[in-house]
DNA sequence: GATGCACCCTCAAGCCGCTTGAGAGTCAAG
DNA sequence: CTTGACTCTCAAGCGGCTTGAGGGTGCATC
């Protein structure tokens, strides 16, 4: 029989912790003095510790250890445990290697330009919405702005109200300044069926898009001319972290000004490669 | 200006996190309703948000994205982060993979036997001890319990106190059942220098023994002769983990009746391979 | 103008696997 | 009989939130 602190030092396992495994049934004192409160621990409770930290060691949370130890499973139920775990640990490992990977690229990238980068990519899902949306070759860059104020403006007229900033889709698999291939988009509720006509003889149409499981994003603050560098980073972080571009990017408006305060998202629907 | 749930849909923050971060300083919504206490966040927040995640997402604290959002660090102590964190990622990355290749053996182990193993090996460190020992080849097994008991004997006369279990070491490279090269060792205190003559000639003498980084451990449980299986169930262990032997390995006889009783722990030497 | 209902607030507790610390009692050696 | 090392219990703390209780707000509808 030892005190609590001889079987600690026996066992490497801290006091505290020991009395953590007492408090949670894990592993009783053999003998407990009534009197003053005092553990005693005997070498018996040596195997049941070692199975302990052996389950500990393979990741098991102590409440899972207890069960193993004590509700005794049935074998079908143990490997499903410990299959569960082996599903986990992989998905821990393959997640722990890109963050890694991140955190190298990020580096690099720290140690070339000395400062941190102006843009941050993160990559998040983009839920299916309802558009009312105009798709267009536009010739060149300035008549975007035209475009986009001929559009809003039969929003009223047509009784539509858009439910979130409005954004654009390009189509084009390359950069281009010209013969642009865009589609114009306004959110609305996703009950509005409308079809309207605008001056040029196009039509805008009510559609669904789809929702983008993984988008790869960053958000660029100032006038529309500077929003070049926002792809040029998002372009290096997709390559980097590899990850492939697998549907057309989206601008989206989200303080539309234009000017110095204007603030607009980029989105790449991507794919782990 | 959004309300902090609409603020929360556009960025996938849960509103309970954007209100954590208010409350660290981390993010403070743009404005606050100083008579209704309600948040209020604007798009210039974005920038900083986004931030906030991809840093969280490569693995820093709050504390840690706190000081690089706003204790403008030095690019020095930039790369100093990034490369703490990098060592800190790939030392995880190597425990997981080890970790699930260990849950990946166990359950192999129980796919075979429908049932968890009779013995759990763990690592553990065993330090430096000062012993009184007689190193000597042993022609048969029998003989072994004939020598713990005279060496046992000789102490108190040589006023001698042992202050932890006595162990053997094995000497031989591969297991014998004759002329063993065995050490039987007895821990003293470490300011103690004996000389003991035993009756056949041979003299026990105090050493120290250098501490073992890693040693890969198992206690049995029961009388000596079912030893066979632990070191059957150790060496299988140490073979599948990827670990090989460097030393003699120690049995120690924790509770040294050989009875039903008694517990033996067996300990190997081991390294990373 | 009353009533819903969805939203917002603050504050406190809970998660896991312990660790740390306070305050008080116990044990064994000198 | 004192000293000093040990032991006990109970409470709080770590991180990054989440959950829930209890109560106030804001806007639309009857």
């Amino acid at each position: 029989m030892f005190k609590i602190g001889d079987f600690s030092k026996l066992t490497q396992v801290p006091v505290s912790a020991l009395r953590y495994y007492d408090e949670l049934g894990l592993l009783k004192p053999a003998q407990i003095d009534r009197f003053t409160g005092y553990r005693y621990y005997s070498f018996d409770q040596l195997p049941r510790l070692n199975r302990i930290l052996a389950l500990k060691d393979l990741g098991l949370s102590l409440e899972q250890i207890a069960q193993v130890l004590d509700d005794n499973l049935t074998p079908e139920q143990l490997r499903g445990m410990f299959r569960l775990k082996q599903a986990e640990l992989q998905q821990r490992v393959r997640e722990e290697q890109e963050r890694l990977a991140r955190v190298e690229a990020r580096l690099r990238q720290i140690e070339m330009e000395d400062k941190m980068p102006d843009y941050d990519v993160i990559l998040k899902s983009i839920p299916a919405q309802h558009i009312l949306s105009l798709r267009q070759i536009v010739p060149s860059i300035p008549q975007i702005g035209v475009i986009w104020g001929e559009t809003y403006s039969a929003l009223p007229a047509a009784g539509v109200t858009m439910i979130a900033p409005p954004f654009c889709l390009y189509y084009d698999e390359e950069f281009t300044a010209s013969d642009m291939d865009m589609e114009f988009a306004y959110p609305v509720a996703a009950d509005c069926t409308k079809t309207i006509d605008l001056a040029g003889g196009q039509q805008m149409t009510t559609r669904d898009l789809p929702a983008i499981h993984q988008a790869a994003c960053t958000v660029h603050r100032g006038v529309y001319s500077g929003l070049n560098e926002a792809y040029v980073a998002l372009g290096r972080w997709i390559e980097t972290n590899g990850y492939r571009v697998v549907g057309p990017p989206r601008e989206v408006y989200l303080q539309g000004s234009g000017g110095p305060d204007a603030v607009t998202e980029i989105q790449f629907p991507v794919e782990k490669t």
